[in-house]
DNA sequence: CACAGTTTGTTCTCACGTTCACAAACTCCT
DNA sequence: AGGAGTTTGTGAACGTGAGAACAAACTGTG
């Protein structure tokens, strides 16, 4: 029994299939744009680049969305993953740190078309202020609290030099942020309840030096 | 028995190690910078933010660079581990699409500071070539080719439109890159012993998003 | 030199993720 | 209606990764 909330069991979803799932819906968003209104766990998992096997057992955890000896009805898969991630309702985010990598997020295409709002861009710097980017206007990081708590922010973004990152964190999470996507490359320290992830790209550089270097070493001698 | 290189068995080194390697590195740089040449491992784990066995088991991989009840010299093990990755050679990198992203790539210090050259900035619009970014010229992006071979460029990075990208990536292949770090939101498909490394900026967002819709859901009713 | 204290390197166990293989369930054709 | 063909959903086997726990090896002190 354990009777909680008896209508909706809380299905708990690896943390591996909840990466996926932005995949499979991008890819189910490509076909439907090509007109295809049914497919096959074959078809999407080789448009995402995954196995089949996986992606059948993925979209089990969501539910059995599909049609044995047919496949899956593409707008309504897509509708189910997208309500399933969240992306049905509308997240305001702020961008923290408008240099040149705050600059290309602000203007990413990708942010709004997927259920994502720039309310604010914020950064320390005076001679930014008033700027206009990608039609925003750059405010002053102070008003981080009045933004955060105006428009019910919840992920936050930090695109800062790493010494920053730190200091941005703390007031982000003060502020009431629960979601923070850190590009600064430094290690974040948050409370228990907030969740950090991190985009690195040297580190990434250096993971696709390590095999090249593998590579390279295997091939003379 | 299986003599194959006597000397040096080549270790197999688990991906999941690999990725955190970068980090101790960075980790280690700043102790280093800090004054300070010697660490525990509880020290270092904690300067990168993960558990200190587990960094223990991931520089066991390497071999017994630290002494037992002493610890870690911080130089000589920043020593091993970069050359484990292959950061004491010099990388030279190629960027292809110099939009917003592409121009924050070109600017970005942490290439240049970790053993990563940029060589050349390509884009296929004409109005951009000749524009200097980063102190480096634009250029048109059939000279492709003839840079790869010039300079062995061995290394891709890919900030194009999604639409773009598998070409590109083609034409990397076919050019002799070997490994590509992708930014465009799309699946690249490349043949075997060409590595990809995939960054998503909006894959990113949606995981957060996930678990924020999580956290709001239990907290009403 | 012996012993107490410290810290590494490694073994063992458990949890997580991936892949295979197949029963269940659907469609279509005769 | 029945049977062949197709495709999903899932149970089971396998491999990889994480964390606890401890023996081995070092330092320093009396």
């Amino acid at each position: 029994m354990t009777a909680r909330t008896p209508a909706e069991t809380v299905r708990d979803i690896p943390e591996a299939t909840v990466a996926r799932l932005p995949v499979y819906l991008r890819a189910l968003t490509a076909l439907a744009e090509s007109g295809i209104t049914t497919c096959s766990s074959e078809d999407l998992a080789s448009a995402a680049g995954v196995n089949s096997a996986k992606l059948r057992k993925d979209l089990s955890y969501l539910g059995s969305y599909g049609t044995r000896g047919v496949g899956y009805d593409v707008d309504y898969l897509r509708y189910q993953i997208a309500r399933e991630i969240g992306v049905t309702q509308d997240w305001p985010v702020v961008i923290v740190g408008i240099g040149n990598l705050g600059h290309a997020l602000a203007n990413f295409s990708g942010f709004r078309s997927r259920g994502f709002r720039t309310v604010a861009l914020l950064d320390a710097a005076p001679h930014l202020h008033g700027e206009e980017v990608a039609g925003i206007k750059v405010q002053p990081f102070d008003e981080l609290e009045t933004i955060v708590r105006e428009n019910s922010v919840a992920i936050g973004v930090i695109a800062t030099p790493a010494v920053a990152a730190q200091d941005v964190a703390d007031r982000m999470v003060a502020a009431g942020i629960s979601s923070i996507l850190n590009f600064a490359p430094a290690v974040l320290s948050v409370p228990p309840g907030v969740d950090v992830r991190k985009v690195d790209l040297s580190i990434e550089l250096q993971i696709l030096a390590y095999h090249e270097q593998r590579k390279a070493q295997g091939e003379p001698a």
